[in-house]
DNA sequence: CCTACCGATCGGTAGG
DNA sequence: CCTACCGATCGGTAGG
């Protein structure tokens, strides 16, 4: 994925496609009215883009890289389960927060793509999902956390996290570093061995 | 909502469109997707339904009825917050799993209902939030649970729940009442008082 | 429940 | 970036 910086003309084309998608979906949202939000006619859209398509790619895309950037770096640090999953909480919701809308179409429309984009993202998010289960698993490993079953409580958390895209508002009177506090209490209650 | 009971031709229909829909999304499903997978054409569809829309308020709202009915009970019972959230939680995982592509739907197309329909259903909706939030709410004045924050634990409880549909298969290795037991026993952790 | 068909609108292209 | 336009397909109807 070496994504160039984008023209700014293709990010505004890009940021009110975003926000057509999460209101109305992708199938729903036609060119023309990405073109009318724009202030262009349809046919303009693709001299910046080549497909319908290829926009919802771009923000998925982007999307999942941006996860990636996030959590990588605190794989790295020499932390206890405990303290990487309560950073990577907070960096999950920190780029979650960051542009609720792409959130959004992230994980509404994602299904939208065709293949091959479609296997490589599914591949990725995996990946990604992966990364967690490892810290969780690290955890009971160590007997710092006490689960039942490790893909339920995957499953869990990335309910609770995701989810936060739905409702989480800018001007709200949570902060994301309040929220991925909150959300840390609430699963670390629900994991973690009281006697470690 | 005064459901009379559907023909079978007409649940048969129902059917299709529901997996239709969890697939593909309600706008990316055209009538005529749907007559092929009945067995139909496009036009005799609409001898047992008058619009693509009708088809898709008859899913999200029997899917609303059931949530409400599986509820309502529980709610005139003399339990204590406790065991009212705890069969809550059965309820809805029950509603859930029962048919968990109609949720789907019901979680992801309910948008796509035009006016007045999507204010009613709105409503319903967080008229239904309002009720398990009654019960929390009780928990928390006698004592039996310790919420910073109701509106969020309200919140991240229906991500779990909800999330379920995403991933529940009728063929799993857990069963809808094992789900609920699972999740209790997580958010009772965070929520409980251990003085109760 | 089908055949035949409609007006509208879709994603996208040609050519400038 | 626009005008002009395309083939395809959409939801839905008439009439039987």
């Amino acid at each position: 994925m070496p994504e160039a910086q984008l023209g700014t003309k293709k990010l505004e084309i890009l940021n009110h496609a975003t926000e057509l998608f999460m209101l109305n979906g992708y199938p729903a949202s036609t060119m023309r009215d990405l073109a009318r939000s724009v202030g262009l006619e349809a046919a303009s859209i693709y001299s910046h883009f080549s497909s319908k398509e290829e926009i919802l790619q771009l923000i998925c895309f982007r999307m999942a890289n941006a996860f990636f950037e996030a959590v990588k770096p605190i794989q790295e640090l020499e932390l206890n389960p405990e303290e990487k999953l309560e950073l990577v909480i907070q960096a999950h919701i920190g780029v979650l927060t960051r542009d609720p809308k792409a959130s959004s179409v992230f994980q509404n429309d994602w299904n939208h793509m065709s293949e091959p984009r479609l296997s490589e993202f599914k591949a990725l998010r995996d990946e990604y999902e992966e990364q967690i289960a490892s810290i969780i698993r690290q955890g009971v490993n160590k007997g710092e956390f006490i689960v039942e079953d490790e893909k339920f409580v995957l499953l869990t958390l990335l309910a609770a996290l995701n989810w936060t895209a739905k409702w989480y508002r800018q001007d709200g009177k949570f902060s994301p570093l309040q929220i991925s506090k909150k959300l840390s209490a609430i699963i670390f209650k629900g994991i973690k061995n009281p006697k470690s």
